[in-house]
DNA sequence: GTAATAGTGTCTATAAGACACTATTGA
DNA sequence: TCAATAGTGTCTTATAGACACTATTAC
């Protein structure tokens, strides 16, 4: 190869095969609010390596399909729960020569958020066993497969801290839901209470929600209704939730 | 192949080069703080593609070398500028099919601080010319190699927000510096001014630095110098600094 | 009425911004 | 003494936490 060479026939001439490239995949950690757990998605590993392991749903790249990073991941997401615009962030990336034993291994983390109302588990045909767990038992209990009890974990921090300071708990709600229940899907995530008048100014102030006009009824006095202005899905806070002093 | 072969039968037959995987690489942004300016450092391409075109620099996994992506960025680092332990932290990673004309591709962002003294720019043999540039200029009037120029964008802007919060640009100073130095380093990567009380107060309340026992010279009263902790390298603030109301 | 949950009024605490002030040097 | 920059005192502002209070429903 001489610097004289043209672009097109530098192309023409290239191989890929020619180098050694890592293998690269996707995986992520998608949380919903079951049975007031924050839980994230498991499935059982139908193939080598690693057969019968649990891990974190995922895959590689599909050059034909995939135009995008992001299509790969809003692919994995519906094939696994039927969901196709959820909340969606990158997280982060992680490579090394011995995180898979097929050899050099680069895989592309994201995150998602989705409301735990009509999902359909396991859509695709992959026969493999799929599951809610609870991200506390996933991280403490489960022994996931390669290094994805490390993704896990960096997934479920990185949703934790910008709670803090971000709106992305509505994204794990449907699309109706009381003050009282947001405040409630902040706590599960956060770990921590939070103080409810401070909430409410904080949530409120932001305009990021509209009431709906309906109410919630219980055997009690009945809450209002609000869903998310579009904006409101992720939107920044100047200050952090600080929790109890 | 059956759900019945073992794994190391799986593995032995395992050839990445039976699949179609993309181009792997890392890209970095390289800033520091020449003549009152936060600058990005830039290589003029000496290869196909993008031949002459300016880049950030970066490159393909070594998967000899490195055992870690991290490996990879630092390596990049030390071959173009001799710096070994600067602040280094992974940004974003894009992938796509026609970010590369040499087709999909995938590129492990990563941003670096460092200080301008004891920097010797090009220590590896690739001969290519290597520039510091203003960020601005690199912005705005340099057309990059590849998508270099959303790169350098998702680089500036996490480094732009991150100093609201934190103390990263403490990493772009030499070991000792005044408060007024590091004030306007902090102003000079977010783009306003700050107060300075404010700004003494919220530094020295963080307990992030250390009185060398110096102080810095000239034609008034002399100002103390400062060493940053250890731990000073990447405090996270409570609260953002607001600038200017 | 009571139990239960929704929703508010208002005080304190924390850390930032504003800005005028004092301090210490060289020339 | 003056110019220049270092460094401080202290008031105001913004937003969070604490916590007691009122409101509205089903029964």
């Amino acid at each position: 190869m001489t610097k004289k060479q043209t672009e097109k026939a530098f192309l023409e001439s290239y191989d890929i095969h020619d180098f050694d490239v890592p293998l690269t995949s996707v995986d992520m950690a998608i949380f919903t609010v079951r049975s007031e757990k924050l839980q994230v998605l498991l499935v059982k590993r139908a193939q080598h390596p690693a057969l019968g392991q649990w891990a974190l749903p995922g895959g590689f790249i599909d050059l034909k399909l995939d135009k995008t990073l992001m299509d790969t991941a809003k692919r994995k997401l519906y094939e696994k729960t039927g969901v196709r615009i959820p909340y969606l962030e990158q997280v982060e990336t992680f490579g090394s020569q011995g995180r898979d034993p097929r050899g050099w291994s680069v895989t592309i983390s994201y995150l998602a958020l989705i409301p735990s109302d009509h999902i359909t588990l396991g859509k695709d045909d992959s026969s493999e066993q799929v599951a809610w767990v609870p991200v506390d038992e996933a991280e403490d209990q489960y022994p996931l497969a390669f290094d994805h009890n490390r993704i896990l974990e960096a997934c479920h921090q990185r949703l934790r801290s910008k709670v803090q300071y971000t709106s992305l708990p509505v994204n794990l709600l449907p699309n109706e839901f009381t003050l009282t229940e947001l405040q409630q899907t902040f706590e599960l995530v956060l770990g921590n209470t939070v103080e409810k008048k401070s909430f409410r100014r904080r949530i409120l102030d932001a305009d990021i929600l509209e009431a709906t006009g309906n109410m919630k009824t219980g055997s009690n006095r009945p809450a209002k209704l609000y869903r998310v202005k579009p904006e409101g899905q992720s939107h920044f806070f100047t200050r952090n939730i600080e929790g109890p002093r």
